[in-house]
DNA sequence: CGATGGTTTGAGATATATCAAACCTCGTGG
DNA sequence: CCACGAGGTTTGATATATCTCAAACCATCG
């Protein structure tokens, strides 16, 4: 009856901290919804009306200026969670870049749950602690690191996060190819560049024989030492 | 005899959360600590043996890359809380810009009381999810942001956030002139910029009677408006 | 097959970095 | 009290990475 039996990211998202009866509780309030590409579930400056849990996809959170130039602040997977608990306002849009399905509470109704469970906001606060760190780490690629140190880094980033559920452990053939949810404006956007000069940067390490590009989205990395050199 | 009995950020802090005998069994598992501009109390990469709240003074948090590229991640004030709870690993070093008071736990003294104690949790969760906000928009100024546009949004948010204590409230004179806890370099280094540009943006903005500049740290807002439209 | 949207490539402009020198400010010691 | 020195800052001249503008290119889909 429950959503959440079947839910493939039970173990993994922050339901995790849950008995039976509290899931149950929690799947009474929470509703599954789908997005498309280009899709956005929430919007920059909103009031903070729903926040949720990523089952499937990948999405954008972004921030832009008033002149239209955008900047990508974080990318989540699934079983990550969207949405701003125990605040007013939304800081940043959040848009699917793949098809994708969440699983939406309305934020009144999380926030009262949540404050009833303990053991739910400890993994949210271990939860939003490690964005944090991740977030910050990236700070230094924004702040101090040239186009191909950008272009690296993010490539191997996305290498570590892009594996298909059921292929973890160290670095293997699965993790050499990979289809990347981004657009090469996005990847710019990502990066605080521009499309062209990631374009250029994409065409060297493929004519430097570190990657191939098999299509417009696929990426194979062929020397990963080489990368993790070139990530600075 | 507590410490937490004169302690100026008693009410801000997250230790908020706590009734009086709570506070006493946090007390004792707290120390003060003083430390001097430059001293550090975290090393990114180190384990994770301590956490603190901020009483006084002003600090950074930094990462760098390993040719000796810096950039600074954050800054914190007094009642804002440091360090990495529930997690092996410091991501950034902490390091004092002025003569600074923290009151340190061991980690894991404040995990096991944290754990024990969901409304501090709650609070250091609320604490968390505003700086990820505040982090996450200073990534559209690094990615993103001219020179002038980022030392106006920088000088910005030094004037609310270097208030004196005790003189809150809209903006009025007392916002208008502050000292900088930085110097040059480390204005470029929170900025992503070289110091010379940040030395050239500083001097324009004097020129064009902007801001003033009565001595190395100390500035004057002669014109927020300007300096607003200036900030993108 | 031609239109469309995204991508790559090219040529040139420009903001910021780099290198170098001059300049303050402030504390120290003669 | 002044000269000196050291650290930090400002200013100048030049280099360069990245952006901008523009055109060519390529996949995809009707």
């Amino acid at each position: 009856m429950s959503y959440c039996d079947t839910c493939v990211v039970r173990n993994q998202a922050i339901c995790a901290a849950l008995d039976s009866n509290e899931l149950q509780a929690l799947n009474a309030i929470g509703r599954r919804r789908k997005l498309e590409p280009g899709q956005s579930l929430l919007w920059e400056g909103e009031d903070s009306v729903l926040v949720a849990n990523v089952i499937d996809g990948v999405l954008k959170l972004s921030t832009g200026t008033a002149d239209g130039r955008e900047q990508i602040v974080g990318v989540v997977y699934p079983s990550d969670f969207i949405g701003r608990p125990f605040g007013k306002q939304t800081a940043h849009s959040v848009t699917a870049l793949t098809d994708a399905t969440v699983c939406v509470f309305s934020r009144a109704d999380f926030d009262a749950f949540a404050r009833e469970h303990p053991s739910l906001e400890h993994k949210l606060l271990q939860r939003t602690l490690s964005e944090l760190d991740r977030t910050r780490h990236w700070m230094l690629l924004l702040g101090r690191k040239s186009a191909s140190e950008r272009i690296a880094a993010f490539l191997l980033d996305m290498s570590e996060r892009l594996v298909q559920p059921g292929c973890e452990g160290p670095p293997s053939e699965a993790h050499q190819e990979f289809d990347l949810p981004f657009s090469r404006q996005q990847v710019a956007d990502v990066l605080g560049l521009t499309i062209e000069t990631v374009s250029r940067q994409f065409t060297k390490l493929k004519n430097d024989g570190v990657i191939d590009l098999p299509s417009r989205r696929t990426v194979r990395i062929l020397d990963r030492e080489e990368l993790e050199d070139r990530a600075g």
